[in-house]
RNA sequence: GGAGGUGUCGCAUAGUGGUCAAUUGCGCUAGUCUUGAAAACUAGAGCUUCACAGCUUCACAGGUUCGAAUCCUGUCACCUCCGCCA
């Protein structure tokens, strides 16, 4: 959600992200159209409360001398009322369908945020890490995990359907190690450790910006819940309508959930392995920062690193991707990709994502909090992946993968291994 | 699922038809004092506004009334007890 007087005040920008996004940018017109006419009416309705809050302050003063209410005020009273009785249901219907169309407006894309309409303007930031020779061809974490009995898709296609799988023996080991170890890392850097609700309501959903874009996304429960895709969404709205302190700020937590991701424009894409999946776990990271760009930006880099600094510890090569305005999410500002190298598959796969929002979701979800000159300012929101598995399991098995067929256990899992 | 209770401005509280933008405590912000801090004192804290003023708020949505935090109806959330259950 962007500040209406924002909106107003650069129609044409917000009209070009819309654009850049992808998205219909004549939602923009129909806004303020109908913000002009919301704030007409407004305008008439208050002009009508005060004639009706003069009046009943007549009747009072009457009442206090020991009078009695006179007819004619009385009266009065109550033309007004009938005035605004007639008016209050145009006005119910303005403000819906002004909080409609404002909650479909995208965020603006920073100014270093390429432009482009698909992922082919990407740009790559840069490479990291030296891509292991092989002494034999590498295959694909499918055929390693299947070798080793760590992977069953037929049976699970079998009771969950397509995209549905085990994970058996070490490979279940080595996942729950891969997320401790990523939870290690963001425990050392303060972060805030928990285990997130998955099953989460449309507030939460809208809040974090993935309604009205991303509904076709998910899966509801019968009882209107959703399975969250993410547990940004939990994370994020945690402090959702509370008035925070700048002194605690930035506030730092990470999470572990299982996510749910219906996949539904992706058939055909990745039906091998366990890349694309409808179930799978993850840490994520989330901050909440002071309402200033510059720092959020700071902290964009400083989880980037996070996550840089866990690939580097299990010396995965991966490189960083500046996304494109139209590869981005609506509520986004700025987004990297992390793609991590899978040697299987000759290819960088995306393993991990770092967005900032500024307060598009902080609006959305009322989360303030009180500065220190003592105005109260939306927080700014980002998150990013620390860990997903079944994908970076797979990345992991395919770089440590032997020629024997068995796979090398990364140094730094080690401690968490049972 | 059954019975009862609660929902007020960051937190906690007062407030049962007009004197309530709303009491008090804590916390917060600014100022005075101080080398600085603490303490004390003063002021401030919904929105629009330089201000005057206006509008709006007491979980949410309706209703009664000239006038509602206060009365009525519905909804939601939370709490307690009972039932069921990991």
């Amino acid at each position: 959600m962007l500040d209406i007087n924002f909106v107003r005040q650069n129609k044409d920008q917000v009209k070009e992200a819309c654009v850049n996004k992808n998205l219909d940018s004549s939602i923009i017109d129909q806004l303020l159209a109908v913000d002009e006419e919301r704030r007409a009416l407004q305008k008439e309705m208050d002009a009508l409360r005060t004639e009706a809050n003069t009046n009943a302050d007549a009747i009072k003063k009457m009442v206090a001398e020991g009078g009695r209410p006179s007819a004619d005020l009385v009266e009065n009273g109550k033309t007004i009322k009938t005035k605004l009785k007639e008016l209050e249901p145009k006005d119910k219907e303005i403000n819906e369908k002004f909080v409609e169309l404002a909650s479909g407006v995208p965020n603006v894309p920073a100014a270093d945020v390429p432009i482009g309409k698909d992922e082919s303007f990407n740009q790559v930031v840069r490479q990291e890490g030296n891509k292991r020779e092989f002494d034999f061809t590498p295959k694909t974490h499918e055929e390693v995990m299947k070798n080793l009995d760590w992977l069953d898709t037929d049976r699970a296609t079998k009771i969950a359907g397509f995209r549905g799988y085990f994970l058996k023996n070490d490979a279940l080991f080595l996942e729950q190690a891969l997320m401790l170890y990523a939870l290690s890392i963001m425990k050392k850097y303060g972060f805030t450790a928990m285990s997130a609700p998955i099953l989460v309501n449309k507030e939460a959903m809208f809040g974090t910006g993935y309604f009205p874009w991303g509904a076709e996304d998910h899966y509801y429960t019968q009882d209107g819940q959703i399975l969250a895709g993410t547990a940004e969404v939990a994370l994020t709205s945690y402090y959702g309508g509370e008035l925070l302190r700048e002194k605690d700020l930035p506030i730092k937590i990470c999470g572990i959930s299982p996510c749910f991701r219906r996949e539904v424009g992706s058939y055909g894409k990745d039906t091998k392995g366990i890349i694309r999946v409808h179930q799978f776990n993850k840490v994520e990271q989330v901050v909440l920062t002071v309402a200033d760009e510059e720092e959020t930006r700071k902290w964009h880099e400083q989880m980037l690193g996070y996550s840089e600094e866990l690939l580097k510890g299990l010396n995965l090569p991966y490189q960083v991707l500046l996304m494109c305005s139209g590869d981005m999410g609506a509520g986004q500002r700025k987004k990297y990709d992390i793609e991590t190298w899978f040697p299987g598959q000759s290819k960088y796969r995306e393993t991990h994502s770092a967005s900032y929002f500024n307060d598009f979701q902080a609006r959305r979800l009322n989360i303030r909090y009180q500065a220190k000159d003592g105005s109260t300012k939306f927080v700014y929101t980002l998150n990013n992946t620390v860990a997903a598995s079944p994908r970076l399991l797979a990345a992991v098995i395919e770089n440590y993968q032997k020629a024997d067929g068995s796979v090398e256990i990364p140094e730094v899992l080690r401690p968490f291994m049972i």
